[in-house]
DNA sequence: GTCCAGGTCGCGC
DNA sequence: GCGCGACATGGA
């Protein structure tokens, strides 16, 4: 057994208003591979193939409260952690936190709503995110078109069949890069992961992304109007307008609202005593929040 | 066994 | 631009 060799602590202190448990668990992300959530001790884990080919495993928590918090960050390797890795690391758990979005025009919108939005307060508000926008993507196409017992099965085959080891736990793997599954032909990839007709998608998905030809981690570029990603997204087969506008969401854009079968019944339940509507009376219920609509309907299920 | 899921694609009109 | 069937897989 190999043993650590490096175990290191991180401070980030963020700039605003922090809750770091409900970034957490407000999103369902946290319970896809290779995400692990110690709900007892609030520890956020995850191992982590670093841009020079070092795994790490990270262990992030939080003390303090909402106006004051500190992160801490972990990170176990048997490999040497020298301080470009570490650099990396706290950029990595920047993006996925969000630590440098800023909520203050949507907490002033809660603020003038009445009764339990005045419980979103300061610190909430985000959503975890993956390290990358590429594992997103995967993870959104796995979404669609399944329940999401199913979504899981699929992240954790693909993590499990196409991940890099932990040396210290090998049942312990990285999320896998675009180029760990394409280095199979499309063949055995159908054979070591249940994706369905997604299987199709993904793998194109990997192979353009490992070829240069589709670039996510640019979706991120804040020049990009939101019309224009949305354009890019919807450019990539098996992303449609759902996953369109939870991609956007996890890039940090809020605008477009998520409309499937659970957001039609959420909303037929508690706007239309369950009756059917138009598409146009739902969207005019989350207007008002303007380019916050995504979270208004996110916290507004929450709430209920 | 049968149905269908936190939809999307490709077709025909 | 809109309606419709097909789509893989496993869980309900």
């Amino acid at each position: 057994m190999n043993e650590i060799k490096s175990t290191f602590s991180i401070t980030i202190c963020p700039k605003l208003h922090f809750d770091f448990e409900a970034t957490v668990t407000t999103h369902g992300w946290l319970s896809l591979a290779p995400f692990i959530w110690n709900a007892e001790n609030a520890i956020l884990s995850r191992v982590e193939q670093l841009n020079d080919g070092k795994l790490v495993r990270l262990n992030i928590s939080a003390t303090g409260s909402t106006e004051n918090p500190t992160l801490s960050i972990e990170i176990h390797s048997t490999s040497i952690i020298n301080e470009g890795n570490k650099q990396e690391v706290a950029k990595l758990v920047t993006h996925i936190l969000r630590l440098d979005e800023d909520f203050e025009e949507f907490y002033q919108l809660c603020t003038q709503q009445n009764g339990t939005w005045n419980d979103i307060k300061k610190g909430k508000g985000r959503l975890l995110r993956s390290p990358t926008v590429f594992e997103d993507l995967v993870k959104t196409i796995c979404t669609t078109n399944i329940q999401w017992g199913g979504t899981k099965r699929m992240a954790q085959e693909l993590v499990d069949k196409y991940g890099q080891s932990f040396a210290e736990n090998p049942t312990l793997k990285s999320f896998p890069k675009a180029e760990d599954i394409v280095s199979d032909s499309f063949e055995e990839f159908t054979q070591k992961v249940n994706l369905g007709y997604r299987a199709d998608y993904i793998y194109q998905l990997a192979k353009n992304v490992s070829a240069g030809t589709i670039n996510p981690e640019d979706f991120l570029d804040q020049q990009l109007s939101t019309i224009e990603l949305k354009k890019k997204l919807l450019a990539i087969k098996g992303i449609g307008n759902y996953a369109s506008a939870t991609m956007l969401m996890l890039l940090g854009r809020y605008d477009e609202l998520p409309i499937d079968s659970v957001f039609k019944d959420f909303v037929s339940g508690k706007y239309f005593n369950g009756k059917k509507y138009s598409e146009k009376k739902a969207r005019n219920i989350y207007k008002k929040w303007g380019r916050w609509q995504y979270l208004a309907y996110w916290f507004d299920m929450e709430k209920s």
